[in-house]
DNA sequence: GCTATCTTTGGAACCGGTTCCAAAATAAAA
DNA sequence: TTTTATTTTGGAACCGGTTCCAAAGATAGC
């Protein structure tokens, strides 16, 4: 009596394929348009008894629609592609919330491509989601060397995070690198350091540090007392990070010198170099840091805290405006950071609990 | 000139519609079958002028199969539905960063939902999954009241990670947590502390940490001198915490207390509260936790550390070999724990950098 | 040289939906 | 009541691939 393909798991164990709009079309004695249209909210043009009809066959059968199917036909898949830089970084998995946050909202599925700053990965992961068809691109990269060709042959909406690629102009949502940069800076000064260094990983080209940079030298520049440079270092080498430091004391000795780290992981390694140097913060050296992380409170870090929710957030909106056919130039939306002033560079007091 | 359709971007920016099969037939001069078995590497299957018609064209005209389409009929795309409790859980990102490496690997592609501990998402998370027709689940969730109906109608294979499901039988990849949980209790006593503390959040039923606290229970109950207790705390009312763990402190007073925190998330709002209790590690009470985060070496934090690379990449070569048609009863993949000692165990002597 | 066998090749149906358009049913106007 | 306008309904083509099967071409065997 059963049908071959059913709903119901059959005794043999087969692979039980799902409903299909022909099951249901054919269970409720309508046809498959009437039941598209049910799907796609056309109820209007649906007779009472006929709505009725399908509404209780889907429930019965347990019926839900292939996306698949329906994207390959109505062009749209509701489906987001996301090419994260580093998912190791804590600021990526912080506007990864966001951005799964506003998708899920909207009815929007995310697709995640990781490519650990590789550039190979890179090109692959962005061939994949444009294979799969997503309606649009969340790109965080490094963005050394991508082609732009391959971004904008793409031919979709595309909203970059954080980081601006060369060459090519999208909606961008991220933090002010210049004024943080700033505000980072002022604060260190007007804490009485007058030796600073902005400490970074090598990688070139990568916007937003480069713009945090910007921000840094802008302010030291109008503070001729005071003496700043600008630090490479590969977090995967201690050593070399222990040496170049020490170095930077060396250089500086006489002064009162504080580290500004560009981002959270070059924060925690600094952190963890001046405890094999035993260094105390503040009074050996300061230590300011980009992202507000979730140790920072008990490390007593200092740090520039970024919206990173909202920055996902906005991520989708600006996201959901262009796929609504908004055709604007492209914008940028900057969110400001936000200082949080800890023991890492304030004062030599003694340690208290004081963490907001 | 120009066909309606091409990969050229017109000057009029048209949408565009990328290359199809048909157009790259049409432009060789074939049949839409050939290029479909040159997609498909029945390459011996075709003529040598054939392939390589075919081979030029697609490299000239930058097409790129649909996998939308190509899922469709051939019931394979490539897609890995993963579902997962918490991405603030930095366990959870750790695992994901495995899953991840795995499908690029392998040609897979991910789709992430993140349900942030809710069952109703969790419930709509698998059903958009489902309606996308992955191949295989990957599922990491707080598994309380989920219908084992919602997972087995999926009909797919299904890997769990870390957190059993009740009432459902699937393949599980994880820590091997009773011996994670000796293996933590048994070096707190060794390390001469007699009123230990297990620690977790109040979610009930969470499989992973039940047995944790099994292995927790098993050996105190091998240690009649020592006194044990487990508590539960909300980790966002901290006032709570405060005082649960002051109580405990006065219960246990002229003991040498430890605290065990069930997870990561926990062992860093203890690290709080004893910085704000100024209480210190180890002296006034030890803390070991499970979960090595970036941060625990900064903070001297014991640790139990899980093999979280490990536990993503094997819990998609377990869906690989299931996607392969493996018919084996459900099995279980336990990786063991590893302790790693720092100060916040180890004797009250002076704190030293000593990190491995 | 002609039939039998094996290899290439392409036509057409199909996957599970959507959508155009015409047919059927109903309501309104004449 | 007949004609016309309006609303419901379904047939069939289509989205971009895959696959079954039969036709065409090549090679071998007699």
């Amino acid at each position: 009596m059963d049908s071959v393909r059913g709903s119901k798991k059959t005794v043999t164990g087969e692979p039980a394929r799902p409903v299909t709009i022909a099951q249901v079309a054919r269970e409720a004695g309508v046809s498959k348009t009437s039941v598209s249209r049910f799907l796609g909210g056309e109820l209007d043009a649906l007779s009472d008894s006929i709505r009725q009809q399908i509404a209780s066959t889907i429930a019965r059968l347990g019926y839900q629609p292939n996306q698949m199917a329906r994207g390959l036909k109505r062009g749209r898949t509701r489906l987001i592609g996301m090419v994260v830089a580093d998912m190791l970084n804590p600021y990526t998995v912080a506007v990864l919330q966001g951005v799964e946050a506003a998708c899920q909202q909207h009815g929007y599925t995310l697709i995640l491509c990781n490519t650990g700053n590789d550039e190979q990965r890179e090109r692959q992961s962005l061939a994949a989601l444009r294979s799969y068809s997503v309606e649009g691109l969340i790109v965080n990269t490094q963005g050394r060397n991508i082609q732009s060709s391959d971004l904008q042959q793409a031919e979709m909406p595309i909203v970059l995070v954080d980081r601006r690629i060369e060459g090519v102009d999208f909606d961008l949502v991220g933090l002010d690198n210049v004024q943080a940069g700033r505000l980072a800076t002022a604060h260190l000064i007007a804490q009485g350091f007058d030796a600073i260094a902005f400490i970074a990983p090598p990688l070139t080209g990568v916007s937003s540090r480069l713009m945090r940079a910007d921000g840094f030298q802008a302010v030291m520049a109008e503070h001729p007392g005071c003496v700043g440079a600008v630090l490479a270092v590969d977090l995967d080498d201690r050593p070399a990070i222990d040496a170049q430091v020490r170095l930077c004391l060396a250089q500086w000795r006489g002064r009162r010198v504080a580290l500004l780290a560009s981002n959270g992981m070059v924060a925690l390694e600094l952190a963890l170099m001046l405890q094999r140097l035993e260094l105390r913060m503040p009074q050996d050296v300061g230590l300011l840091g980009f992202d507000e992380l979730p140790w920072s409170p008990l490390a007593g870090l200092s740090t520039i805290e970024q919206q990173t929710y909202e920055i996902g957030f906005s991520a989708m909106t600006c996201m959901l405006s262009r796929l609504q056919g908004d055709q604007c130039p492209p914008r940028e939306v900057l969110l400001p950071g936000k200082l949080i002033v800890r023991n890492s560079t304030q004062g030599g007091e003694v340690r208290k609990g004081g963490d907001a």
